[in-house]
DNA sequence: ATAGCGTCCGACCGATCGGTCGCTATATTG
DNA sequence: CAATATAGCGACCGATCGGTCGGACGCTAT
C-alpha cells in the first residue's frame, strides 16, 4: 500500500478519471501527432498505469477517436459559440473568423489546430480515424457554406458568390495563419489573416 | 551464395544505392511522415539490409535531411523551373502558381506536399530538421515575395500591395488545395484554387 | 599478386511500442 | 452482511524501433 496513492474505484471517480485520460490526450496529439500519442508516456503523464488507462478505451485508435470527438467539442466553443448569437448571415461569418483567428492564435491546442495536422498525419491511410476527420471536416465545411449562403439571401454578399469558392478561400487563410504561427510563430501573420478576411468578407 | 543477389561494392554502385535510398525515402516519407519513415521497413522495400542502409547516413535523422533537401530539388524542378523562362514580374508569378497548382494535382508527392506536412509533424519539436524546414520555407517565401515586388514595380500589380501580404494568400489557396486533396481528393478544388489565385494576381 | 579500402550483411542490443492477464481493493447492490 | 461488479495495478508478451559491431566480399591502387 503506498502512501497517499489512494485509488478509487467508484464510478463517479473513473468518470473523472476518462475525462483527465481525454483532455491530457488532446493537448498531447496537437503536439505530437494522434499517432505519436503513446499509451505509456500518457499514463506516466498521468500518474496513473498504462493497463488503467487502456482499461478506459480498450485500444489506442478508441482513445484517438475520443480525443478527436473532445477537440470537436473544444473547436466548438471557442470558434462557433462566440459567434452564434450574432446575426445570421455576414455578421455571423465574420463574428467565426474573428474567432477563429484569436483560436489559432492564442494556441488553444498548444500544437497547433488538431484537425489541420492529423489530416496530414493521416494523409495515405485508411481507418475509423481518417473517416472521423472527413466527417468532422465536412460538417464543418457544410456550416461555412450555410452561413454563406444565408449571407447572400440576404444580400450582404454578391449575389453571384460561389459558396464553395469563399469557404475554401477562408479555409486557406486559416491554414496559412496556422502554418505561420506554428513555423516562425505569430509575427505579422494574424494581422495578415484578418485583412485576408476583411477582403474576402467584404459586401 | 545467393542466385541473381549478386552484391555490388565499388563507389559507383554506392553512390547509385544511396540516390535509391533516399528517393523512396521521399515518396514513403510524405505518406508517413518524416517521423514515420522507418529503417527497417525502407531497408526491406529496397531489399537491402538496415546497416547496410544506415551506413551510407549514420543516423535517421541524417535521412531526414537528406530526404528534406531531395524534396526541395524536387519541388525546385516542379514549380520553380517551369516558370523560370517565363517574364520576371506578373507573368513568372502566374506560372509559378500554374505549376504549383498541378504539382499539388498530380501528387508528385503521394501523400501530399512533404514540406507542409512536415511542418505539423515537427509542430513543438527543435532540431535540425525543423531548422531545415525553417530555412527552406524561408529561402521560398523570398523568392515569391521578390517576384511580386517586381511585379509592381513593373506595375503589373498595383503599387499599394503588399507582398508579405499576397504571399501569406497565395500560400493559404496551396494549402487548402493541399488539404482539400489529401481529405476528399482532387474534386472540384483544383478549379477553386486557380479561380482563387487567378482574382489575387488580377491587374 | 596483394594490401587496403569501402560496401554491405547478419546477428544482436537496449528501449519502447500497443496490448493482455491475473489480481487486489473498493463501491454498489441485494 | 454477503455477493457482485469494476477501477486500477504490476508483471509480462511479442513486435519493432534506431543503432552497433565484426566480418565477408569485391574493387582498386600499388
Amino acid at each position: 500500500m503506498l502512501v497517499g496513492m489512494s485509488p478509487r474505484h467508484s464510478a463517479a471517480e473513473a468518470r473523472h478519471t476518462r475525462e483527465r485520460i481525454i483532455e491530457r490526450s488532446v493537448d498531447l496529439a496537437s503536439v505530437e501527432g494522434l499517432e505519436g500519442l503513446t499509451i505509456g508516456r500518457l499514463a506516466l503523464d498521468l500518474g496513473i498505469s498504462k493497463s488503467g488507462l487502456l482499461g478506459h478505451f480498450g485500444t489506442k485508435e478508441a482513445l484517438q477517436l475520443a480525443a478527436l470527438e473532445r477537440a470537436a467539442v473544444v473547436f466548438n466553443r471557442e470558434v462557433w459559440r462566440p459567434a452564434a448569437d450574432a446575426t445570421p448571415g455576414l455578421p455571423r461569418l465574420r463574428g467565426v473568423c474573428a474567432a477563429w483567428i484569436s483560436y489559432l492564435e492564442r494556441e488553444v491546442f498548444p500544437g497547433g489546430c488538431l484537425f489541420v495536422s492529423s489530416t496530414f498525419e493521416y494523409d495515405g491511410r485508411g481507418g475509423p480515424v481518417r473517416a472521423l476527420l472527413q466527417r468532422q471536416f465536412r460538417a464543418w465545411e457544410l456550416r461555412l457554406t450555410t452561413e454563406v449562403r444565408r449571407a447572400v439571401t440576404t444580400g450582404e454578399l454578391p449575389p453571384d458568390t460561389d459558396a464553395a469558392q469563399l469557404v475554401f478561400e477562408l479555409y486557406g487563410v486559416m491554414m496559412s495563419l496556422n502554418h505561420a504561427i506554428q513555423l516562425y510563430g505569430a509575427g505579422r501573420a494574424p494581422a495578415l489573416a484578418r485583412a485576408a478576411v476583411a477582403r474576402l468578407l467584404a459586401t
